[in-house]
DNA sequence: CTCCTATCCTGCGAGC
DNA sequence: TGCTCGCAGGATAGGA
């Protein structure tokens, strides 16, 4: 579900009404998210102030008084959100502020993650360059390709070499970019690794504008929902007529993702 | 190293 | 209608 457009959507939602607050409560009636939340969360969390709300990837971070973060991974089906999202059934963290706001974290899978730290947390050590850094750049990309055999779309969705592209975005940039998607990262020309660094930074910039994709569960810190779905080129769009050529997307997996892609747009 | 598979978990739509 | 199966935006341990 959330990739880099949805995350940066939820920050951008989130960051003017909790930026400058205190965390007056913390209520957890679920521990048993992908990493159980430490029995210290709560507390570790309650009294601090909210300095900043950045984003990495597909991570958030609160960044607290005294050099403390809070990481907060969304997963598959996460959100955070203010209450009245019509989500209740897996409501498992409240935040509650100093104004009275609260933030809710509902996650029905339990594929997110939270954490309080002290340090850098150690999630972001092992992370790659996120798109919209300066990092990111057609030469970084050429030097990630050179040498591996794995599928570009499979490079593209490796968090330790590009933060933040998913399942859906890897497949949109590789349609408009004219690369299918399980061609081997070594085997790309120069002008088309070009085009992908291009248009990963267009196809996010646009997916952001539309506030990110919903397709099932998906919602902004104002619990509404995105409207890039609509606009898809070939994600979900099997058997459907190509946008531009009106071939038949086709799909086939992928390092155990499903791929869409288009025959006759993408070599 | 590099790459792929299976796994965690709940919900939902397709097909019978 | 009601059941089972497979698949879903992610990360990661473990094996080839």
């Amino acid at each position: 579900m959330p990739e880099l457009p949805e995350v940066e959507t939820v920050r951008r939602t989130l960051s003017p009404r909790v930026v400058g607050r205190t965390i007056t409560a913390v209520a957890v009636r679920e521990t048993r998210l992908r990493r159980a939340l430490t029995k210290g969360f709560a507390d570790r969390l309650a009294g601090q102030r909210i300095v900043a709300l950045r984003r990495v990837g597909k991570y958030l971070l609160f960044d607290l008084d005294g050099g403390r973060t809070w990481l907060v991974h969304l997963g598959m089906s996460g959100s955070l959100a203010a209450p009245g999202a019509g989500l209740e059934r897996h409501n498992h963290v409240d935040v509650t502020l100093s104004d009275g706001t609260t933030l809710i974290y509902n996650d029905p899978r339990r594929f997110g993650m939270m954490r309080v730290d002290d340090s850098p947390p150690p999630e972001l050590t092992s992370l790659g360059v996120d798109p919209f850094s300066s990092h990111y750049s057609p030469e970084y990309l050429r030097d990630l390709c050179r040498r591996r055999a794995k599928p570009i779309k499979s490079l593209l969705m490796d968090q330790t070499l590009i933060a933040g592209l998913g399942n859906i975005y890897s497949s949109e940039i590789l349609f408009r970019a004219g690369v299918r998607p399980t061609r081997r990262a070594r085997t790309l020309r120069r002008r088309e690794i070009e085009a992908i660094h291009r248009l990963t930074v267009a196809v996010l910039t646009d997916a952001i504008a539309a506030g990110g994709s919903s397709i099932s569960d998906y919602r902004d810190g104002n619990g509404q929902p995105g409207s890039f779905q609509t606009r898809f080129d070939v994600y979900g769009r099997e058997g459907d007529p190509c946008r531009r050529c009106q071939t038949p997307i086709r799909a086939r997996v992928l390092s155990g993702r499903s791929s869409f892609y288009c025959p006759g747009c993408q070599r």
